[in-house]
DNA sequence: CTCATGACTAGCT
DNA sequence: TAGCTAGCCATGA
């Protein structure tokens, strides 16, 4: 019962990232309350099959595609997130909404 | 129980 | 930046 609530919270979570903004597996993992279930996350956008989640706002930690490069997958993701305004560049890699000036910055705000 | 697999990560080179 | 490795967790054979 625990896992299914865990799963309900996860697609919480998924549903949860605004639009035109990512999320990384681990990412959406913690703010479903479980910490170092990435897998988890992937398991369960492979097993989906409601079409209203936003599955392709949910990205690796490295900012690319989890699905292989060129695949018809990966390019219907990023074809999507495109149209949300997201940045991607032309490698497949998608650009932070913001990014911190320096190091400092980042650590220290 | 052990082994293999996968829409993952963090760390090191 | 890119490639490799070990760690991770849920499932199914």
């Amino acid at each position: 019962m625990d896992a299914l609530s865990a799963a309900e919270r996860i697609l919480a979570a998924i549903r949860a990232i605004p639009r035109g903004e990512t999320a990384a597996y681990g990412v959406v993992a913690q703010r479903a309350g479980l910490p170092g279930r990435a897998r988890m996350v992937a398991r369960l956008l492979s097993q989906n099959d409601d079409p209203t989640l936003p599955w392709h706002r949910v990205l690796r930690s490295d900012g690319r595609s989890a699905f292989p490069p060129g695949s018809q997958h990966c390019e219907e993701q990023l074809k999507r997130l495109r149209r949300e305004g997201v940045r991607v560049d032309d490698r497949g890699r998608v650009r932070p909404a913001k990014r911190a000036k320096s190091l400092d910055e980042e650590v220290w705000g």
